[in-house]
DNA sequence: TGTACATCAGTGAACGCGCGTTCACTGATGTAC
DNA sequence: TGTACATCAGTGAACGCGCGTTCACTGATGTAC
């Protein structure tokens, strides 16, 4: 709810909005605070008044990406392809919020709204994963945690651009076949 | 083989590591050019000479990555396992190098020694990913990117520190169950 | 309903600093003769 | 072996710029009466 006038109403959402857009175009290092305040059109202190620091930008774009992440598996099929379909689907179209979760150093990991997300994150995406582990002869702490590197694992790379991928294409449908692996067994 | 006097002799090498050692402390942002001269023990305009700028250097640290990458994985014996434990290796032992490989928006990807380490890596790393084919129903395409997939996620979680793991634990012996798990069929 | 006041989100001018870049230079090295 | 010269890796002083930070301020909002 923006309010006119002096004060802002939203300026959390603002300039986190404006950080995540500058770092899809820049990356992880090609934005200040100063150039968030230019897109939000605000002072260029108000940035540094409302979170502190860069730091306190980041830890706001990792809480938000651990929520979304939480939303978006709950709302997954409680089984490990669905879950893990979801991760992947999740990675590629919040590319930003991903890339700063997964780099712990670069946000205050003790924050307590973060701890919260993470956690809740960590809770649905370890009950995804474990539905893998009734697939699979092996142990089901190990199974999990495969089935959580195989998701990461495509995201990353998907990302990334290392896959040879046809331009378009839907990393979703190209994680399917390769995610099934994982629950094949042989012949 | 540093040289004495006003010509460095083996400035590449040491402003790469110069930059290796920064970021690791740092960061992929925290650091400039002039900080990797103050480390070097060379004038502030010394690697922009050679460099050019920021992206020169990244370029060079990708390019050695891809070429430490390339050799490890040759050395490796020609099967998913082993070749899948090498990579988990190099990742965790050259985090710096790994990390910056896989973002390409860092450095120049045209870049003519990059491609050459950079496809040299490929196909070793294709080879012993494909390996992992014969153990699997499905397609070795599929099977192929899920082993890599699962080596790149693992490794990537085990770097992040997501992995719930005991302090000074093994990367390599905690990875290969869990790669394993790629392997094993349903009885 | 109206008034007084405390709070605090956001402002904007000013600052000092480290940065990348420029450019005339220095001096080590390799080659020609 | 000695001399002259071209090359070019690296130097260092100087520059302008964008940055984060500081701080006295403004004015919108909520609450008490």
């Amino acid at each position: 709810m923006p309010k006119s006038g002096y004060h802002h109403g939203d300026l959390r959402r603002t300039i986190v909005a404006a950080a995540v857009a500058a770092i899809d175009e820049s990356g992880l290092d090609g934005w200040s605070l100063r150039e968030l305040a230019r897109r939000a059109g605000v002072s260029h202190a108000a940035p540094a008044h409302h979170f502190g620091d860069k730091t306190g930008v980041l830890t706001a774009i990792a809480t938000d990406g651990f929520t979304l992440l939480a939303d978006a598996l709950e709302a997954a099929e409680p089984d490990f392809l669905t879950v893990g379909l979801s991760y992947v689907d999740f990675a590629v179209h919040h590319p930003v919020h991903f890339a700063v979760m997964f780099q712990p150093g670069l946000y205050r990991a003790d924050d307590e709204a973060l701890r919260r997300a993470e956690t809740r994150a960590g809770d649905v995406l370890r009950k995804g994963a474990g539905a893998a582990a009734a697939a699979s002869k092996g142990t089901p702490e190990h199974t999990t945690l495969a089935a959580w590197s195989i998701a990461h694992g495509f995201a990353n790379l998907w990302i990334s651009g290392a896959l040879p991928s046809t331009p378009g294409a839907d990393a979703v449908e190209a994680a399917r076949p390769v995610l099934r692996t994982l629950l094949n067994p042989r012949p």
